[in-house]
DNA sequence: ATGACTGCAAAATATTTGCATATTC
DNA sequence: GAATATGCAAATATTTTGCAGTCAT
């Protein structure tokens, strides 16, 4: 908690219980949760958080650059507290969403083809290694 | 018209009107349209058209690699008949959804890091050149 | 005639908004 | 006490589902 509270002080966002919470889950939490993941969790500690307080501050940290917001499921999105330069791959097979410790070679300058870059997303979809080494074995 | 029938026979996919004029569309047209978007022009020509005939198209047409689903924006699905691998730029600014020609080299050999990657979806967020003019300007 | 396709309506899901209450400085 | 934050309820938006009618072979 004492983590995520500085780093909300140090972008002047008021420390309040329920934004260190919702911070200091996704800091200590490399699954890439849903709101309702994050909600859910944090029921268990503070019974009366709203799902709005839960989209507000999400909403606040991503566009702080706090967190990482992940357009990679149709209809769901999911957050990120790991905000390194990194991409994802997601099964399609056993649906696991994984980190890739790889950065955009496109991305190295700032900018691509002239256009000034703030966010860099990638991810990829296809079968983990995992899921492969099963497919072999039958 | 053409282009999509042969398109779809290609795939074994019965080529009927709706799906054809849905293939049409996306092939003629490089603005990444909602499917909202698809659905009020396709209006014009079949006026008994339904958008749950819109999205079962879009969901057979993408699974079959005839189109990709970009999961760009936060809660609406765009769509693209340009499948040849490219990434896209989001304005931050203007709102224009922008195609990059260049791929990922990280895709080069069919998986990373012992993934098989079916799928490559790269996209950044930032401000386009001719935002940056305009700023410059003032 | 059979199976596939379409389209309407309703349902499910995710997210946003309005506003009253509560909290913090 | 003024400004900010929270939380409930309602609204909105997007997508999916169930099913009856239609079309094509």
């Amino acid at each position: 908690m004492e983590n995520a509270r500085k780093r909300l002080e140090s972008k002047g966002i008021r420390p309040t219980y329920q934004r260190m919470a919702v911070l200091s889950f996704l800091l200590g939490n490399r699954t890439h949760p849903s709101v309702e993941d994050i909600y859910e969790e944090l029921l268990r500690d503070i019974p009366t958080i709203s799902k709005t307080t839960v989209y507000n501050t999400l909403q606040m940290l991503s566009g702080n650059g706090l967190v990482s917001h992940l357009n990679i499921f149709d209809s769901q999105s999911r957050y990120d507290g790991f905000t390194e330069p990194h991409h994802h791959f997601l099964c399609e097979s056993c649906g696991k969403l994984i980190d890739l410790m790889i950065k955009c070679p496109n991305a190295k300058i700032g900018c691509v083809m002239g256009h000034k870059i703030n966010e860099v997303h990638g991810y990829f979809k296809g079968i983990c290694k995992d899921c492969l080494k099963k497919e072999r074995r039958r």
